[in-house]
DNA sequence: CTCTGATCATGT
DNA sequence: ACATGATCAGAG
């Protein structure tokens, strides 16, 4: 089929809400336990827009500068809705991307633009039974800043040498994501002799969720005042540094501080200082679309960690999927920590501490693998429904993520754990993991 | 001391 | 009513 407009093309696409996968298999790839997510979008461009089945480098709707993607999204407990996955662009060629100049031809074809097709994901359902609820056409074009930045990044990164040092972490909307079967693969690099693994340009699932929930929204992006985050959060706090948190909080709240200091004391200072994490989004666009989290860390002189940093509880149900398909690992490969770090000795007591500064986190793929040991440990022990096998603290050598308890008073969080969905356990990492990390980038 | 299971005030 | 972010405090 060939589409003369835009309009032509969308009013096309309306047809297609309601079918699922199995409705346009016309030579039926997909078989009962198929699941090869990269065959949904050949099956829609054949059997829906009946393009002839070739490999052809080019746009999909090439005269139009319009590309296909099908994206997969999923229905939260609360009601709303998130993408499922990145969305994985073109391959990162890391011998010429230090040549290039940023172009969208780099991440798509001619197109700037995307035809993103729903699919509602079920993890109860085979993918031939996906249904396709929704599509929209989304321009790149009003984030470009933003994602040329984050292009400029990954390049500058090749370019130093540090190519399998890359992680999605680095950039706000684009990232370099892992690409290859078996993830053992390793590739060249111009500037190194150090193999990297193989990685594509993708639009994270962070991203992808914010153009999901808000399909018209365009950045004003001449009202950025900040590139990043980091900038933006530092800014806020600069003037603190040196202060105690007491003070700090009064000074904020014109409240006196009751007794006892309650234990979310920074994470009070820093929901006044940046925005509590609802608010996010109307302080800086960059929230909008990206999985920043604010972090507060007691440390000692030398920075290192008084505390492990806690993540949010359990959910029994989460650890059906494959370590491969979870949510943690999405989470950790995608997410960035802010964090703001308040300096105390030993026996310091929360409310003197002094606020040092911040610092900013990412996990590499050696981290990944190792938080993917900690996460398996758990799948198992659910599997087997054998508390004992909980990853608690120094299961195995190298653990950098722990299972720890995190509840009220009473709660015997191992003892029941298998009472509810919602576990009263949480992660935690690991204090000199999380020494390490902090030094690995010097900022604040 | 350090480690790690236990606990709390607050926000939603 | 309960999860959250973070610290507390007893065990060893």
């Amino acid at each position: 089929m060939n589409f003369k407009t835009i309009d032509e093309l969308l009013e096309y696409t309306k047809q297609i809400r309601g079918k699922t996968f199995k409705d346009f298999d016309i030579n039926n790839t997909l078989t009962t336990n198929s699941k090869d997510k990269g065959n949904l979008g050949k099956i829609i461009e054949t059997g829906f827009y009946k393009y002839p089945n070739n490999n052809k480098a080019e746009a999909d709707f090439a005269n139009l500068g319009v590309e296909l993607k099908v994206s997969g999204y999923i229905k939260n407990k609360n009601g709303t809705i998130s993408a499922k996955e990145r969305l994985v662009l073109g391959k990162i060629d890391y011998n010429s991307i230090v040549h290039e100049e940023f172009d969208f031809s780099h991440l798509l074809f001619k197109s700037k633009k995307i035809l993103i097709i729903w699919y509602e994901y079920d993890r109860e359902k085979d993918y031939k039974d996906f249904v396709i609820t929704d599509f929209q056409l989304y321009d790149m074009t009003g984030d470009s800043l933003i994602i040329k930045n984050d292009f400029e990044l990954i390049k500058q990164k090749v370019i130093e040498g540090k190519a399998h040092l890359l992680s999605e972490g680095d950039t706000s909307y684009l990232g370099a994501c892992p690409k290859g079967s078996t993830g053992k693969d390793r590739t060249t690099q111009p500037f190194s002799t150090e193999l990297a693994m193989p990685r594509a340009y993708s639009l994270k699932n962070s991203y992808m969720t914010g153009i999901l929930r808000n399909a018209h929204l365009i950045l004003d992006v001449d009202n950025i005042e900040y590139k990043t985050i980091e900038e933006y959060v530092f800014a806020q706090i600069q003037n603190f540094i040196g202060k105690k948190q007491n003070d700090i909080f009064e000074y904020l709240t014109h409240k006196k501080l009751a007794e006892p200091v309650p234990k979310q004391l920074s994470k009070m200072i820093s929901d006044e200082l940046i925005g509590k994490d609802k608010e996010l989004p109307t302080k800086n666009p960059l929230f909008q679309k990206v999985n920043y989290i604010i972090k507060n860390l007691p440390v000692n002189d030398f920075g290192y960690p008084l505390e492990r940093m806690s993540f949010r509880n359990l959910v029994l149900t989460e650890f059906k999927d494959s370590w491969e398909d979870s949510y943690w690992k999405n989470y950790f490969e995608e997410v960035t920590l802010i964090v703001i770090c308040y300096k105390g000795s030993k026996n310091s007591k929360n409310g003197e501490r002094i606020l040092e500064g911040i610092r900013q986190i990412t996990f590499n793929d050696e981290d990944i693998e190792l938080f993917g040991r900690t996460y398996n440990q758990v799948k198992k022990a659910i599997e087997k429904h054998d508390i004992s096998l909980l990853p608690q603290p120094k299961r195995f050598d190298g653990q950098i993520l722990e299972v720890a308890p995190k509840g009220k008073r009473g709660d015997e969080a191992y003892t029941n754990f298998f009472q509810n969905d919602v576990t009263k356990v949480c992660f935690m990492l690991d204090k000199n993991f999380l020494f390490s990390k902090l030094n690995e980038k010097n900022k604040g």
